[in-house]
DNA sequence: CGGGGCCTTGATGCTGTTCAAATAGAGTGG
DNA sequence: CCACTCTATTTGAACAGCATCAAGGCCCCG
């Protein structure tokens, strides 16, 4: 189970680095704690006391409307800090992709014994949310099924360091994530792999064949 | 840095209301400057050393595709703060919805000047970016267009202290904002007044008839 | 009164969804 | 190791929602 998220643990580079005193202060603070696939770390409107980050896994942050449409607001992976939501409660929750490890501290706990350290960690995780989410907005507003799958598919090469690109999400979850159903997001795949621009070896695991056709659909 | 960040950071009120003080900061560093309908205020990939703040009139966000296609971020209203990009250029550019007056300064300026006010305005403002992003990112995902439609309506609605409510965007504006063509949210338009959600009295100007339906229809 | 921009409405088409079924993988116990 | 089951994924066919294309109407402003 955990084979996946060793391949992911060496690859922190693109999320916002974490500097050795950072990382340092939510060591000393935090906990860490387990969570099985699928488990939920925080809950959609729950307090936001506390600030998380990835040690081992993947996490994803979802919203669900009342009818049980669901939207996934990111992926976050090794280093990446999340539950920074700017006001008191969360707008989405967030959920374990795979078995993963967390390390949770309290805000008000570090804030008292770090300085400025908390406040920084917090204003670079909110600044990387934001332009994410910018992203996000132009991908589900203006972007065709294919851009979507395409634009994924090349941040997911982006993250690895191995030319062997492992999916760490389901179907469900990129089509969660991109706005669309699994059947499109199966057959853009599928549309790719024909047209020679990735090849899947397994279900959650593919090469770029192409890198400069795939960035262009990517728009 | 962002030292005063942490009276913010757990704070529940994320809205843009101006403090005295930040009005104040602002109003003694930066410059008045009149824009007329449809100016660039700033460019995308601009360095982002300014920050603005809606004086009179109204503000959009907007990312062009290379082929044309454009995805409007937010707007923004008398006495909302924006251009706080996370990172040092912009991703959108903002224009004039109308003739408008902006406050501008620079943050530079502002940061030797005014202690932690600086700091404080920027997270606010950023909070607030963020929380909408995320609103905005769900409407675009999941919401069908009569719902993305109505959810726009309400919110203008809910900005309005007047039963009139003026819609101060175009149709392209707000098509360019929902994910849509100016066709579909025509349609929609009619359709809620078909349905006696809203009645339009002038090309921009509206009354809210059924509150709770036009609630019911966001979602 | 006339021109031009913006908006609405209608007809048609395409992209992505829905529904349905087949296939492939993963997990389990013999 | 294999058979079995359950779930995830793919594929196909029909459909729906929104886009596109094309007129026509409205309104502002000279």
């Amino acid at each position: 189970m955990f084979a996946a998220i060793q391949t992911f643990a060496c690859e922190a580079d693109a999320s916002p680095a974490p500097t050795g005193s950072l990382t340092d202060l939510m060591d000393q603070m935090g906990v860490r704690m387990p969570f099985s696939r699928n488990e939920e770390i925080y809950g959609q409107e729950e307090q936001a006391e506390f600030i998380y980050r990835v040690v081992e896994g993947a996490v994803r942050t979802t919203r669900l409307m009342t009818d049980g449409r669901r939207q996934i607001g990111d992926f976050y992976y090794p280093g990446d800090t999340f539950g920074v939501e700017p006001v008191s409660d969360h707008l989405f929750s967030a959920e374990a992709l795979c078995d993963s490890v967390i390390l949770v501290a309290k805000r008000r706990t570090m804030r008292d014994a770090g300085g400025g350290e908390m406040d920084r960690l917090i204003w670079r995780a909110a600044s990387h949310d934001l332009r994410r989410a910018h992203e996000h907005v132009l991908l589900l507003g203006r972007k065709t099924a294919c851009e979507r799958v395409a634009t994924l598919l090349l941040s997911l090469s982006d993250r690895s360091c191995e030319t062997q690109v492992t999916v760490p999400m389901s179907r469900l979850d990129m089509a969660d994530y991109l706005g669309l159903t699994i059947e499109t997001v199966s057959r853009m795949l599928s549309q790719l792999q024909a047209s020679a621009v990735v090849e899947f070896s397994g279900l959650r695991d593919f090469q770029v064949k192409n890198r400069q056709a795939l960035a262009r659909l990517t728009q």
